[in-house]
DNA sequence: TGTACATCAGTGAACGCGCGTTCACTGATGTAC
DNA sequence: TGTACATCAGTGAACGCGCGTTCACTGATGTAC
């Protein structure tokens, strides 16, 4: 917590801490009223500061939201990485506990999910936020590609495919069941994470992946 | 198009079809610019109307983004039932028609899409929208309870679950792989139609509700 | 068929507001010597 | 240790703009008789 409020409750010219403190108000405003639920000036004004000090720190708002995004997927990536703690005990119970971890994330940083998911961010001007998105899928990747390697063969299935599935059946049950303020969510009869448990379970032992229940 | 653009363009004081002007006229815009990307007042100018003609059908924005959503779901139920086809040959021949219905719809209807998924209308004060919802919902979920009426038994799995889990990975490929800009979209060894085929047989074989292959 | 009238669906001007952005500026900080 | 100075990160006033919303109004339509 490293604002400091308005300039009459600052002790001095400089705000300190300026970038930081425009993020966590971004971060609150997207979790109360979505991405598109706020104005670069609303900014300024939480953080105790001109309307003119932000572009010190962002070329514009579209900057301010690519940066939280790169950021959740660098928490992502890294929650998934620890989740996954090199295929322990065994691929499937790992990647079940990086399903886990998913949900988890959708949940603690729900504004950081939904600036990385529901803004239509160009990857391509943001070479560093493509970057981080890859990164996070690329664990999920290496996970999948670990759960193959365990099939005896033939008729291994492709990691890249069954990574996708993976990431598909999480983020569709994120997204409808998780994020969504809970007006617009749709009620479940059990909770998400037993749900995605459950699905990925039934996937991987169609697969070869994992053993039969 | 009923669209007659602005009054000089028109032949009368009154547009005539205003209302279905200005739903068309905002499809466009979400399209473009996405849920959040466009105001009111722009809608009339683009109905060629006075700004303040829109009240006359609806009290605010949201109400009109709500009406998106409400027929977006009802074509999705639509789509879905004629793709289930009363399950013939067999539930899992359907449920893979419906899954590639899903995707149709997300491809083709796309801003309609965004509305029904994108914005977080609070499902309570629109029972419109919330009835149209679960009828989408419904039809994924009778599909569900006649493909596991195939099952012998015992272990037959619940079908209000399978129906989460298809939906879930449909939206999740829907939502990751077809709905969003090209620049934001990340790009695909397969065609989503192909990732969510694949995806499901497996799901399903698992559960003993497809012959494997 | 004609006409009176209620109702409907528009107009257009006006309002207050807050946004994004710029500008010349200034207070604070850090560093070279 | 002191001091001069460059750099940085703020200020605050100003601008043009377009938004949402309201209001009294008016043209067009449909219906009762």
């Amino acid at each position: 917590m490293s604002y400091r409020g308005s300039r009459r409750e600052r002790d001095s010219y400089h705000h300190g801490n300026l970038r930081e403190t425009l993020i966590e108000q971004a971060l609150r405003f997207i979790s109360e009223r979505g991405p598109a639920g706020f104005a670069f000036a609303d900014l300024a004004r939480a953080a105790g500061v001109s309307p003119a000090a932000p572009y010190r720190h962002f070329r514009d708002r579209n900057e301010l939201v690519a940066e939280i995004a790169r950021r959740g997927f660098d928490t992502l990536s890294a929650d998934l990485l620890s989740a996954w703690n090199d295929g322990n005990p065994d691929p499937v119970t790992a990647i079940e506990r990086c399903g886990h971890a998913y949900l988890a994330f959708a949940r603690r940083d729900t504004a950081s999910y939904a600036a990385m998911f529901d803004t239509a961010l160009p990857l391509e001007d943001e070479p560093a936020l493509k970057q981080a998105a890859d990164a996070a899928f690329g664990v999920l990747r290496r996970a999948a590609e670990a759960a193959c390697a365990t099939h005896p063969g033939p008729g291994r299935p492709p990691a890249l495919m069954v990574a996708l599935h993976i990431w598909a059946m999480t983020h569709g049950i994120a997204s409808l069941f998780v994020t969504r303020p809970e007006a617009a969510r749709r009620s479940l009869p059990m909770p998400p994470e037993e749900l995605l448990e459950a699905g990925l379970l039934i996937y991987l032992q169609s697969l070869g992946l994992a053993a039969p229940t």
